[in-house]
DNA sequence: CCCTGATTCGC
DNA sequence: GCGAATCAGG
């Protein structure tokens, strides 16, 4: 792989957009090692992994910090939406239970409203920017291309042909 | 076994 | 610097 400025340029935007290394690979024609090799030599920052080091690199000293977890927000069911183990009739005669939160929910701001890609009417770029999970992650929302989810500029890294690709002949 | 990302190390 | 091999977890 000729990691020329540009390729890299590449890495850094599909890498920013959270996609897979594999997935990265597979659109810049290289191996996914190749990607993650790059990508950690370039200081990228390191994307949630499935491993954390800790298991692997046994670090002695310092345990994890018990801030490390954020409090999950009130009224919002944990991941896994699993079945009670009791049957649901019984909620009605839940006297003795405390009552949750009553999970406030405030209203949504209008700015954060305007945040998200109208999908009825005037169709706007959903190309992801930033970093997804982030406050800053937003969607490009220029003006699409008819048709299409993705404005001009976008499309045309969403779209790639399998022969004649926009920068590596690979 | 599929996936994931991280590190190692010969080149 | 590069990336395949390897590791390790989901």
């Amino acid at each position: 792989m000729d990691w020329t400025t540009e390729a890299i340029e590449r890495l850094r935007a599909l890498w920013a957009e959270g996609h897979s290394t594999a997935e990265i690979g597979r659109r810049m024609g290289v191996s996914k090692n190749a990607v993650v090799g790059k990508a950690h030599r370039l200081n990228l920052p390191a994307r949630p992994s499935p491993i954390r080091r800790e298991a692997l690199a046994e670090r002695p000293a310092q345990a994890a910090p018990a801030a490390a977890r954020l409090p999950r927000p009130a009224g919002l069911a944990p991941r896994s939406t699993l079945a009670p183990t009791v049957a649901p009739a019984m909620a009605t005669t839940l006297a003795a239970t405390p009552a949750p939160a009553p999970a406030p929910m405030p209203a949504p701001q209008p700015s954060v409203v305007r945040a998200f890609p109208r999908l009825g009417s005037a169709r706007s770029c959903c190309w992801p920017i930033g970093e997804p999970g982030t406050p800053d992650f937003r969607f490009c929302s220029a003006e699409a291309t008819p048709g299409k989810p993705y404005c001009t500029q976008h499309a045309s890294v969403a779209y790639v042909k399998a022969r004649d690709r926009r920068e590596d002949a690979a």
